[in-house]
Order: C-alpha cells, then sequence, then structure tokens
DNA sequence: CACCAGGCCCTAT
DNA sequence: ATAGGGCATGGT
C-alpha cells in the first residue's frame, strides 16, 4: 500500500463519513477536553457544559471561573489542568469577539502559531480546532493516524510537522478532504486497531501489524 | 485487578 | 535533544 492509495482504500471500507464532528464551538472545546482521553468521556463532559451554557458554549465558559470548568469537565479527566488549559484558549478568542470569522481572516501560519503559543494547546489541538472549527486546510496528526502509517505503511517518524507535511504534500489541500481522511482514520482505528481479535477481522491484508501493539 | 484513551507540559539528564 | 513523570476519569 501507498500514502497516495490510503485514502481511497479507507472509503471504500468505511464509506463517507459526512459531518461527523459538531458545531465549530463544541469542537474547539472537545478539542482540549479529548487529550489524551476516551472520546466517551468527553461527551459527558460536553453534556454537563452545553446543559449549563444552552445556546453559547464560548460565552458561557469565559464567564465562568476555572473552578466551575472543572467541576463540569470532570468525567472527561484531567480536569484542573483541562479547565485551565479552556481558560487560555478563552482568552485567546476573546482577542477576536469570539467571532471565528474574524479569525479566519488571518494567515493561517499566523493562526496556528498563535494557538500554539497558548498553554496547554499543541499541535493536535490547534490543528484540530483550524480544521474542523475554522475549516482552514491543515492535516490532523493523531495518535491513530501515526499507528496507521506504521502499521499499513511501516513509516515511523520523528517530528509532528514530518507527519503532516507528509500527508500535505502527497494529497492536495483540501478541507473536506482532510476532514474527511481524518474521519476515516479514525473511524478505521476504532474498529479494527484496538485489540488483536479485532485486528484480525481487518480487510487490509497489508497491515503488518496483525499481532503486534504499535 | 491492570491497562488504556483522538496530549501537553515540565524537569532532569 | 530526549526520556520520564504527572495530570484523572470511566470503560474493558
Amino acid at each position: 500500500m501507498k500514502l497516495e492509495n490510503m485514502y481511497e482504500t479507507l472509503r471504500n471500507i468505511h464509506g463517507p463519513q459526512g459531518k461527523w464532528w459538531p458545531g465549530s464551538e463544541e469542537v474547539i472545546v472537545s478539542a482540549v477536553l479529548t487529550q489524551n482521553t476516551n472520546w466517551k468521556n468527553v461527551e459527558k463532559a460536553l453534556e454537563n457544559i452545553k446543559k449549563d451554557c444552552k445556546n453559547n458554549i464560548l460565552h458561557g465558559l469565559a464567564k465562568m471561573s476555572t473552578q466551575q470548568i472543572s467541576f463540569l469537565i470532570k468525567p472527561a479527566g484531567f480536569f484542573n489542568i483541562k479547565a485551565q488549559r479552556l481558560k487560555n484558549l478563552l482568552t485567546w478568542l476573546k482577542n477576536y469577539d469570539f467571532d471565528l470569522e474574524k479569525i479566519k481572516t488571518r494567515n493561517i501560519e499566523e493562526i496556528r502559531k498563535e494557538l500554539l503559543s497558548i498553554k496547554g494547546i499543541g499541535n493536535e489541538t490547534a490543528d484540530s480546532i483550524i480544521l474542523y472549527a475554522l475549516e482552514l486546510p491543515i492535516f490532523v496528526i493523531d495518535a491513530y493516524t501515526k499507528r496507521l502509517l506504521n502499521r499499513l505503511l511501516g513509516i515511523k517518524l520523528k517530528e509532528y510537522d514530518q507527519y503532516r507535511l507528509l500527508f500535505e504534500t502527497t494529497y492536495p489541500k483540501d478541507v473536506a478532504l482532510y476532514q474527511e481522511f481524518h474521519g476515516l482514520i479514525v473511524e478505521h482505528a476504532k474498529m479494527f486497531c484496538r485489540t488483536k481479535p479485532l485486528c484480525e477481522l481487518c480487510p487490509i491484508d497489508s497491515c503488518q501489524y496483525k499481532n503486534a501493539k504499535d
């Protein structure tokens, strides 16, 4: 299997993913909540937030104390540190009046640099926000992506940006494509890559890790 | 019971 | 530069 065939292969197995992520404001919050955390736990935390914030999550959270936020996001784990990280992110968003359209008018590399300068916002969190909330073309690299790249292509790289640029130079810079591709990777990894019995059911024969962990 | 999950930061070497 | 530890809940 070659990298340029990976998208089509996954798409043939899983079909179109469509818009599998929530609205922009929820994406921003969940990008932080999901750091090293099961998505199920993130959903519980998100529900607590939505219940308290009604219509406007970002404004609602911005008005809360760090303590209040950490209480709401308890199910997502690491709640103290994540509450602080959300606070940091909200402080940055306030510079743009919480208006994503205002952020989008800026240069994509500048946006990325600003996000990465926020304490608690690393590569994956920043890129998830850029691709799914701002809808600008950045390829998101997560643990699943690295795992699949290793298992299917035997590729292991050192730096985050090496992974990102590999995808971005192999595939056209297309927002819808990157959103869909990442969705397919997540779907595939969840379905086939978590345990050995599941891995045995994976239809991709070229996978070199039918019996290995990573 | 042990181990993991869609990271990130800080510290010590 | 890079390895190791802390952060914390809920599911298998």
